[in-house]
DNA sequence: CATGAATGAGGGTTCATTCAT
DNA sequence: AATGAATGAACCCTCATTCAT
């Protein structure tokens, strides 16, 4: 993914911009890296693959990988960061909290959510797989940036929440915060089930039931 | 076998427990053994611990770990297995998803299960950071057996949902299935809140916010 | 097994042999080790075999082969003993080398010979296979002893040998000496054909040749 | 042994080996493994010798060993096959079995393949130690290889013979195959007490009784 | 700057041997 | 006397990391 395809209008760029140019193939190579071991850490798992799997993948050498990583515990950081990032750009324009201006409105918000979080966490399973299964338990600081992630998507739930309860479609009482982490936790849930059964209607079915109970919950009427 | 089989007042105790001395001990050991693993996986994890870290906290040899378990990759089966028991036991009792009969019943068996799960996944946080964190992504068999645990989970909240739907005080028309996994994904929500900040009011913030989306949603009215 | 159910028609008999009886199934038990220690040796080698896989064929404890031998190393030497004890007994009673009288007593008597060394080496193939393989480059002492096993078979050879050129029907500037040692070599080579290919018209093939190059070389005339 | 013999008169060189210098320092540390390799399993035997043995023999770390053979059981094979083409080699000039064109060239060139095998077999005594002793029993499939050797090693004699039979100076109904087969045996049988005493006058003994016996047989006249 | 050869700490596992029961 | 639980030395092998080329 995201190769940018190195441009090459090679020769009136090479006059202009002689280093730059090193210095955007130190960047892409370094972004290969980054992708490769994304790839790799989230089909086998952080310690089942090898920095000589990542190398060998790229076609370089295995010690090339240190130029431009420290560690190994070190480029996991950066495929989380990489990743943090693609969410984030992936909810990018409808995450405006205040878009919606009815119950109505909202539904539809949540819908285009759903949309997007499957985009990139459903469709391609590896996210997932990666940051709910090959990321936990590596480290406490990754744990920590792990956290991080989850506390962000609170923070974002809990913005259309608020939102709500100001333009008054939402219950007054509303504990935004908390239950914005439930939120986040019936979101979860149907990742985790969309990464084991691709099945669409499945997950249909259980994205309508989070929409349903989140809105109405359980009670008669 | 059966050695001497010291006759005690035999035929009472003899149906309970025909064990010897010998074989008492050896599977209290077994018990420590998967005991300290559980400790040990839990708090470092499953890659950062040797067999020797479990046998040196133990006080015994290694190589007598390989007399109990005949794997490294063996003993995390049983610790997870075990766990799984531990679990089952402690929801045991008020398990019954038909021992509520009104709304309110509901709320305070709601409750109690909250206390339940509370007690060992979150006051002991290492049940929850070894299943969530240090389990994950070991092995496809392992995540299978934890996707296992979590329809378990699944399907004793849809039980109870079911429950609630027959004797009317739950919508007729709830998607029980797919509403139980949104609600477990609550549930585990609350329980990674819960390990991250052992703080109680936080904790039971939560809870109330979970309860209360459960059963009211969001809505305003 | 052959726990013989320590059989109590007590009395009489430990009152006349109290020991010997007990010493008997002392010396019964520790040739069955011996005897398993060669089957497992012979079919599985010296070193993948375990004193357990010995102690659990025999349905012992593995800390009783420790009462009747001192060493994994040391019940290969009685192993050895006692199959060069087997191999003398089997050769006994035609081996006197001043049985043939003429030439073709001598033929007759190669052929008693080979029969006998079939029997034991051949028709068992375990026995050749302990001594020509597994028994080799255990240890210098070992390997001593299987020259000693290898110069006892010269020696009887060049006895047969020494006969016939005593009596005339043998080349009187026979080398006897060497020529048994090359004789020695031949047999061996027979032994392990046998062993390869246990067809008998094979082995009978290469017997005929063995005995006709010894008499009369390869020579036209 | 063959250590550097580093770059000489390039481009001619260059034809035959094209290799980097890199390249040639790899494969000549590949072969310095399979040479200790050699010595260490001959000397100590197979299962005695650690990989750790051979690296610090040749002041490598054990890891690089790794580099260069996969297994322990890898390097024997190796090694067993870099002896083959050793034995092979040294035979390589006189081996033609048609050079014999009465029974005095017959002899002599018996004596020449004697000479040879002493050279590479008795000389170094570590050559039969390993092939003989230490490496019998190891691996069923090792067991075939060496049993390849053998059928080499009696196919070679039999072409001599059958050779020898052609030109009407043997038997014209000699068993050639079987026959073969026991010299072969002979002539193990000389290198195993060549092996034992490096004495050069039983040696020469031994070796005349196997010329003799081949040629005459026993038998009187 | 890229490479990959070299390294060795570290870990899993086996098994001969001991010894309390 | 028999047992088998316990032991730990020993060994094979992996792989992250370094550094000379």
């Amino acid at each position: 993914m995201t190769h940018h395809s190195s441009c090459e209008h090679s020769i009136i760029v090479r006059v202009t911009k002689p280093s730059t140019r090193a210095e955007r193939r130190k960047a892409e190579l370094r972004q290969d890296i980054i992708d490769t071991a994304f790839v790799c850490f989230a089909e086998k798992g952080y310690h089942a693959t090898g920095i000589a799997d990542i190398a060998s993948i790229l076609g370089i050498g295995h010690g090339t990988f240190y130029r431009y990583f420290s560690n190994k515990r070190d480029i996991i950081d950066h495929v989380i960061d990489d990743l943090a990032g693609r969410i984030v750009e992936a909810l990018g324009t409808e995450n405006a909290p205040d878009a919606a201006t009815s119950l109505d409105d909202y539904r539809a918000q949540l819908d285009r959510i759903g949309v997007a979080l499957d985009h990139i966490l459903v469709e391609d399973r590896r996210v997932a797989q990666l940051l709910l299964f090959h990321a936990t338990g590596i480290d406490d600081e990754l744990t920590a940036r792990l956290y991080g992630l989850l506390d962000m998507a609170d923070a974002l739930t809990a913005g259309y929440l608020s939102h709500g309860v100001e333009l008054g479609y939402l219950r007054a009482d509303l504990d935004t915060t908390n239950t914005a982490k439930a939120v986040t936790g019936m979101l979860i849930a149907g990742i985790v089930h969309g990464m084991r059964s691709p099945d669409t209607t499945a997950v249909n079915g259980l994205n309508e039931a989070i929409r349903r109970l989140l809105i109405d919950g359980v009670r008669k009427d």
